[in-house]
DNA sequence: AATATACAGGAAAACGATTTCCGTGTCAAT
DNA sequence: ATTGACACGGAAATCGTTTTCCTGTATATT
């Protein structure tokens, strides 16, 4: 059924060296006549090349390897869309592990991806130690992509944090509040410093005065959102506006402020952070800041390209910006109801409603 | 840096092929003296074999071809994640390509894969072709899971969605209802016609009338719910209990019910289906019957796993049952506040939460 | 003692491509 | 006419394993 190179070769009249030359468009000079010929045959004899060979001999496989966290976190699959979609138009594959946090796997990965020869990696939200570590164990090329911490920046793609939280609070700013609230993650995050820095830039920039009572920390969980708009409502001079630093938090804020028999956004508005598919489900529908996940991983894609044809170790990282995803939750908008369609935010599905497929139809006869 | 097998042979005193034997776990017969002295040579050496070399020889590649439409639809990572965990158990890997729903991306994807000498290939809620058509192209065993058409149902993994509608139609019948209505998906697709079925059933088990006017069809969104809510709502004997087919469109109907001025669940129960993450995020939470992706995406990865051992090329899928999950939207259980955390639900960020790794902290000291 | 059998291990082939190296033949320059 | 450069294509090596085939030795069987 599967052809080989020799039989393209004795098709064409000429010896195997000169066919594969003629295929791989070699630099080896070679007649435009023969070479029209091999193609010819290769293409009419449905020739396709044995590609572990073709890796045994020339040691590159183009396959990447995913070294992830965990393909369940939410935003991984988004970052490893990104990235196929800019390997395969580079003709590259990808195989992904799960690490699970764990040091053990993600050494045992490291190894069995260096045994398969892949000519890269990407770590996805995964490994914290430094890259001269990983160095010991590999000799190929790779990068980062939204790793939470370590200020190492080298060949690593992160988010502009600063830039999302000023998003976020300029926005309710910018709707004539004074008194906004900030619920941080925990303390001791990269995110959390960094979101912070943004939220205080940005009050300072527009003479808005800080209240350090204003800031409060949760732990990224619905639960510590509703913890922290509690006290946040149980202040002498309360906030009229509060910017979370995830959508899980901003929603845990707004039930508390609904059961404080308050509303969202007349009496306190709501911004989140993440822009997480719930954000809009809920009601009202959280105003928040994306995390780009997708073109996250494009870049990451990008760069470890990069590196590989140009045999460079070392490059400076990427900076990805969000975007403000104006809902209900912040008062900006009038509060008709609005349902986004899922087919709507993201491509899947699309195809087929476009199409106007429903397989099934053809059940229906039988 | 790297070490072949020549190098281990020589080091030990044997030839290549009997290292070879000695690594492999050969059935050819050997003295338990050198395969033991190999054994600590290629330990002692760190040997890992090149396995592009091995496949290449095997015809072998330990890698299965996974075909999905969108890693971005809702339930690929989970049935991906339950591929994953039962593969490396099995020292398989995988490589990802998205089909986007796109014959000629399936088509390709299916030669690539043959090209790079996959093992099998595991089609994700993608193609919509019969097995035959898919044999013509590859040689190769082959599974599909959910899938969500055809009647076809060999290598097929698959939902037991009567199951499923009963579960949650009993649960509201159990609480005392008999007016319960049923919020379909679209007419034409399987899921809607089984479901439809097992709401019937478990109506018909407990002699409760059916009425054709409690069935609705939304289009499986949260508009398509919210419409389908408000047509109920307005019959002259309007349901007690709304049963919807999916959780976008339960909580569509959820939110109708709340803009009529009723409430749920006291005044309307509600149970969807799937288990989507909002369920429990959304106030009342969602009951709702889960959609087994992790355990669908492994015993799809089992099922494929059997057929390359056995080199049978059909065989008769397997059907797996969802669960019921009772929150707050069906008024089985009292209306205090429950968060449910993210990290309780999946096991993603646990491993970093139980040994209360936080790396940052590393960095205040900075 | 002769023969058959099983065991251990090595030599060489094989997997299917790419790359290196070399030998022609042609052509232009001397 | 000789030389050198270059274009073209083939022979052979190569990538690192596994598998087939074979040989020699030790043991068992008659």
């Amino acid at each position: 059924m599967t052809v080989k190179l020799s039989e393209i070769a004795k098709a064409a009249g000429v010896s195997v060296p000169t066919a594969s030359r003629a295929l791989t468009n070699s630099s080896h000079p070679m007649s435009a006549d023969t070479r029209e010929r091999i193609l010819a045959v290769a293409r009419e004899m449905g020739y396709q090349p044995n590609l572990i060979a073709r890796s045994l001999r020339t040691d590159r496989t183009n396959t990447i390897g995913l070294i992830v966290e965990n393909i369940l976190s939410p935003f991984i699959p988004p970052i490893l869309r990104g990235i196929q979609d800019v390997l395969r138009a580079e003709g590259y594959f990808s195989t992904i592990i799960n690490s699970d946090w764990d040091p053990v796997i993600e050494s045992e990965a490291i190894n069995d991806l260096n045994n398969r020869k892949i000519d890269g990696i990407i770590f996805v939200e995964s490994w914290h130690r430094s890259s001269k570590e990983i160095r010991d164990k590999t000799d190929k090329p790779f990068v980062f992509v939204h790793r939470l911490f370590h200020n190492q920046l080298e060949n690593t793609i992160r988010v502009d944090e600063i830039y999302g939280a000023r998003l976020a609070t300029g926005h309710l700013a910018g709707l004539g509040h004074c008194k906004i609230a900030y619920i941080n993650g925990p303390k001791d995050w990269d995110a959390s410093k960094k979101r912070l820095q943004g939220y205080r830039q940005e009050l300072a920039e527009r003479n808005i005065p800080f209240y350090p009572e204003f800031v409060q920390h949760g732990d990224w969980e619905a639960g510590g959102g509703y913890a922290a708009g509690q006290t946040l409502l149980g202040l002498p001079d309360r906030p009229t506006a509060i910017f979370a630093a995830n959508d899980l938090m901003a929603a845990g804020a707004m039930y508390a402020i609904q059961d404080a028999g308050l509303r969202t956004p007349q009496d306190i508005a709501i911004v989140g952070y993440d822009d997480r598919y719930f954000a809009r489900i809920v009601r009202p529908a959280i105003t928040t800041v994306t995390l780009p996940a997708e073109e996250m991983g494009q870049e990451s894609a990008r760069l470890l390209l990069h590196l590989i044809q140009q045999q460079k170790t070392t490059e400076i990282g990427v900076e990805v910006r969000g975007k403000l995803i104006v809902r209900q939750s912040c008062g900006a908008v009038d509060q008709k109801l609005v349902f986004e369609d899922e087919q709507g935010s993201r491509a899947w599905r699309s195809k087929r409603s476009r199409e106007g497929v429903f397989p099934d139809s053809e059940e229906e006869t039988t």
